[in-house]
DNA sequence: GCTGTACTCAACCGATCGGTTGAGGAGACG
DNA sequence: CGTCTCCTCAACCGATCGGTTGAGTACAGC
């Protein structure tokens, strides 16, 4: 798993590490306190925490021998991009195929046109 | 992996997938479409696609003996809640810290309560 | 009906994942 | 110094993952 999207997609596939994003989104905080409300050791969380900082999605700095973590909002750009690009795509086409259904009720066509105008923006 | 987001965020995790999720936000395509590029089996390919589909990414009908596999766009808007609900909190939060740090040159930490007590031992 | 095409199901395999326990390392503090 | 707190590293374990091969299903066409 070398590139840094699959590593982002894959950190936040777990619902432990969602919710200590969404904890981390209202603050930094340290392992205990992130490992708080969860039934695991503080090495599980220790883990956790390392998935996501070697996805890029947090930082850990030193405070005495506390190690608060914080939140690295860029990721999320990261991650937006690629699904707005898809999403887009996706719906646009979507829309596209709808027409052209109501205006191909039988038989097939050769390809369909590169594009095609009136998209909304 | 019951919940359905988890279930998104692992799909996509793997590069194929997504490379698989790009080519069919261009349009519908068969299995052996989709395997084409990859240097894998048929099989390898057609549990990727479970894997999609179990996600909700994507949707299989029937087509004689072809089995034409579909992009569902809705489920992008589950992940684009949740990103931008996080992305907005950190950045915001990020602004306000940075201001923070800018009239707190040392000392005063909150200290939050040292609650805990108890759980193992 | 037989054959070929398109695909899925089932079993297996090595690697990785999420969790554990056990053993520290780093620093505050008596 | 010793000790306590906070946290990480290492080894291990069962479950899941991504891949394989082999067999089977569904349909088209001769």
């Amino acid at each position: 798993m070398a590139d840094r999207l699959s590593r982002v997609f894959a950190a936040l596939a777990d619902p432990t590490r969602r919710d200590m994003v969404a904890r981390l989104a209202a603050g930094d905080a340290t392992v205990n306190e992130l490992a708080g409300p969860y039934q695991v050791t503080l090495q599980a969380v220790s883990k956790h925490l390392k998935v996501l900082e070697d996805a890029g999605l947090v930082s850990r700095t030193r405070d005495a021998q506390r190690r608060p973590v914080h939140l690295e909002a860029e990721v999320f750009d990261l991650m937006t991009k690629w699904l707005e690009r898809y999403r887009r795509e996706a719906e646009e086409r979507y829309r596209r195929l709808d027409d052209v259904l109501r205006s191909m009720p039988d038989d097939v066509h050769p390809a369909p046109p590169p594009h095609e105008g009136g998209a909304p923006t």
